[in-house]
DNA sequence: ACGAGCATGTAACGGGTTACATGATTGA
DNA sequence: TCAATCATGTAACCCGTTACATGCTCGT
């Protein structure tokens, strides 16, 4: 999936600049990008020549002039067919795991030690997502359905982390008891 | 993470040639890479060039010759080095929820066929890697702990498709609830 | 005086994917 | 005869990341 999708979904919403658009999608929880101008700026130059999305330019004093980006109707029937279409099978790729495979030389201290620094990241990570959720500056609340909506994919991402919580202190403590025995 | 690690763990179990190390990554449900000729091919050349494997061409009669690759001293020590090092956070990204985020637009019967397909699919997936883990050609079991290891690798897998599971089904009761009210 | 925020853009690079190229053998 | 398997490699391309470049304003 690209990107495109993911503005044009943002400016159904409301009208933004690149630079509204690149904040959003670095704060986004859901939106994986990282929100670098090359794409975002690149991404809307393509969108405007496929007559998906149309900019105004708007002056303003004392703060450089922005483009202000709105969806078209095209760009709306456009979204549409996307959000209907075939869903991709999400991307899962857990270095961890490839590191896990050869920790067999290792020392049961030391194999513990990696698994609580895993542990620890991942809670990190979820705080963190939490957070980002918590603040949610940037999500549409235009009624009850799309509340809900908003909350399933904010549920999704945090069971994400905690399912993967539980698998590691799941695995540290039947190590401690293996080592017991 | 680079691939140059995998193989480096790969070659750690026992020596193989490119086209191996390919069909070993292609098979493998941890190893997440496509499997391409032209990573592994390069990523050899380059652990080549590093001291960190050695290779040896084996001539046969009646199919091409190969290039078996083994690890050296250098390249185990390398090895131990990345598997005590600080874990990455693992990497989730999951088009279908900026999907999701647009779809207030549907219809109930829309959004509830949507997340069907996704379900079937996520499915399929779950289908599709315990068969990968039953069928385990690559993966070494050397003694209890190694195996106690990749089972739990395998766990890890196996637990993300069913947590994405879970909650595509929580979210289709949930809906179906709210639509009878 | 300096850094942060607003606002747009470009350059360089790395990782990863598909597809192409070659060539022998084996089985349906 | 056609496709698959073994085996190595290259080319073209896309996506995404960091970093660079410019310039103005506002608060500390």
């Amino acid at each position: 999936m690209s990107i495109q999708y993911a503005i044009l979904g943002l400016l159904s919403w409301k009208p933004a600049s690149g630079y509204e658009l690149k904040k959003i999608i670095e704060d986004s929880p859901t939106m994986y990008w990282s929100g670098n101008n090359n794409q975002i700026y690149k991404a809307l130059v393509q969108l405007l020549n496929e007559g998906l999305v149309a900019n105004q330019i708007q002056h303003q004093e004392s703060s450089p002039s922005k483009k202000i980006y709105s969806i078209t109707n095209e760009g709306r029937s456009r979204l549409k067919e996307w959000v209907v279409s075939e869903p991709e099978i999400p991307e899962f790729k857990n270095a961890f795991l490839v590191q896990l495979a050869w920790a067999v030389q290792l020392s049961n201290e030391e194999l513990h030690d990696l698994l609580l620094r895993y542990e620890s990241m991942i809670n990190t990570q979820l705080l963190y997502q939490q957070e980002k959720i918590k603040r949610g500056i940037a999500s549409p609340k235009r009624n009850a359905r799309e509340l809900f909506i908003w909350d399933k994919i904010s549920e999704n991402l945090l069971s994400f982390y905690q399912n993967e919580l539980a698998w590691v202190q799941g695995m540290r403590e039947e190590l401690n008891k293996r080592n017991s025995e």
